[in-house]
DNA sequence: AGCTTGACTTTGA
DNA sequence: GTCAAAGCCAAGC
């Protein structure tokens, strides 16, 4: 069993989930968490993969910018905006309003 | 087996 | 402040 180190993709799932309605988090504190600031990509990898995974709140995680740039990934482009804004998010033009104030800080909840 | 791409971030100019 | 390039690990071909 390869469970001498955690996998990464599971880390990111374990720390998505604990991101609460009407929050968002970047990749880069994901992987900053994780231990991997430059791993930052493969938060995304890991994003993809979460597509087996229901109700995954993949739209709670955007890039550091609070710009919505795996919008194109989901089944729709508006999807991501419109689950954002049903949590009560503003989103305009791909963006974040207030992403310093919606944003969630993994360290936060995890220390 | 090896090379390319990818939902990012950081640093340099 | 903006633009360009490098780094990173993993999956796909």
């Amino acid at each position: 069993m390869n469970r001498d180190k955690f996998n990464f993709f599971q880390s990111v799932y374990n720390l998505v989930w604990q991101i609460p309605a009407g929050r968002v988090t970047s990749y880069g504190a994901i992987s900053k968490c994780l231990g991997t600031p430059k791993s930052s990509r493969m938060v995304g990898w890991a994003m993809n993969v979460s597509h087996g995974i229901p109700n995954f709140p993949a739209h709670r995680v955007v890039n550091r910018n609070g710009m919505l740039t795996g919008k194109n990934h989901f089944e729709t482009p508006i999807t991501m905006q419109q689950l954002l804004e049903k949590e009560g998010i503003e989103v305009v033009d791909d963006g974040i309003v207030d992403f310093s104030k919606v944003f969630w800080d993994p360290f936060k909840e995890i220390l």
